[in-house]
DNA sequence: GGGGAGAGATGCCGC
DNA sequence: GCGGCATTTCTCCCC
């Protein structure tokens, strides 16, 4: 496709709020929260309808350059080829692509209002959790999910059958070091608001890294092994194989 | 495109490695580290030459759904429409589109084996912090950069006039509480190793929030100014426009 | 809008 | 492969 073509095609898209591809040879200058400069080569280039940018390598799941919806657009013709600049200021970013050349570009307006339903998340432990305590101990008495401190939310808050304060914090995934902080921070400033020298600390997950249960316990916190809820299971290892290639 | 077409050309473009788009209508159901239902919209379908697949929505820059590398791809024609099933081995994860129409499917090889060079991070300002270390305090000493412990690395350490040890965390963003969480972490395993009581504490960042700021002090520890290096700086306010749309 | 934290986080590096 | 962690993280929620 002829430089000239494309440009004309991206300023029809963009004012049409339409989402355009296009194969590019590139090469491409960022700058804004980093800076980086990726050297000539092939690549997908993306143009979303609020005026998000994407540029693909051919490998991997994430792009290799992006501007946040809300950039802007601006052609230069250079005689061998085309200089395209994005901006956004809402960042204080730039974009700089040097095409050499177009393959495939089209555009097409996307009729598309529909929010995704996602289940499985540390919200939904948090609350399997809630309705079953013994999962964490025996004792176990919830009080309260998702309680806010000015420090961070806490994932379960609860009692024993002694009277003591017992934070929860759940992981959906393996804990590690980082969580165990998080549960200190808490149990911490559970103490400092409640004015009590003893509160309880649960760390609960389907597993944990060995030096995250090495400081749990030297904190005195205890871990309880909890997988997250799931309403379906889809994955079976012996299914049925149909027409793969 | 006849959904027959779709699945012919889906098939050629997986076999030779190709990167393939098309703007389908489709709902889909994902099942794996979580579980997701997106009701039926118009979409971009994207499948890289890895066998990675993405699915944006017009809006928003990250993908509704995705596969990650080396997932495959099968088919079943359904009467009125296509079903397309992605599975992932390696995470036991599927992704089942019901495919109603597509729109404008096109596939291409892609070359380019060029890798981006990035500038402005955290391992820079760490070296930035290095070179000019009367930026964290008049007599610090740099030691040593990205040591490794067994509760992560420390970006810098070294000493002050007086010999004690310093441990410095670098932020190239606002320090939030999680970074101070990360300095205590090491500051304590600093004084295990090294069997002193007295190590010094330093949050390097160009900003940081209040409450961070309240607990980094509390735990004696202190707070330095520092902005992430950059080595070009092309965002400038009052700059030309050029042919924007 | 800022702060805090989860995410189907991803990707990188080191052991 | 696991662990720890930065990320141009992104996104959501709540104050």
């Amino acid at each position: 496709m002829e430089l000239q073509t494309f440009e004309e095609t991206v300023a029809r898209a963009v004012g049409l709020r339409e989402v355009l591809t296009a194969f590019v040879e590139c090469d491409i200058t960022y700058s804004g929260r980093a800076e980086a400069f990726l050297d000539r080569g092939e690549r997908l280039f993306i143009i979303k309808a609020d005026g998000a940018v994407l540029i693909h390598q051919p490998e991997g799941s994430s792009p290799i350059n992006y501007m946040r919806p809300g950039s802007t657009l601006s052609f230069v013709r250079e005689t061998s080829h085309l200089f395209l600049k994005v901006e956004n200021s809402a960042d204080k970013s730039t974009l700089e692509v040097n095409i050499y050349a177009v393959n495939e570009c089209h555009s097409r307006k996307l009729e598309d209002g529909r929010k995704q339903d996602l289940a499985g998340n540390e919200r939904d432990m948090s609350d399997w959790i809630r309705d079953h305590p013994e999962s964490i101990a025996k004792d176990f008495q919830p009080i309260s999910r998702e309680e806010q401190t000015d420090v961070g939310f806490i994932d379960v808050l609860g009692h024993d059958k002694k009277g003591s304060i017992v934070v929860v914090e759940c992981k959906r995934i393996t804990a590690s070091l980082t969580a165990v902080d998080q549960l200190r921070r808490y149990v911490e400033r559970v103490k400092e608001i409640k004015g009590v020298k003893k509160v309880k600390g649960v760390l609960a997950a389907p597993a944990i890294t060995p030096n995250a249960l090495e400081m749990l316990t030297s904190w005195g916190f205890v871990f309880a092994k909890v997988d997250p809820p799931k309403r379906l299971e889809r994955w079976q290892k012996n299914q049925k194989r149909l027409g793969e290639f």
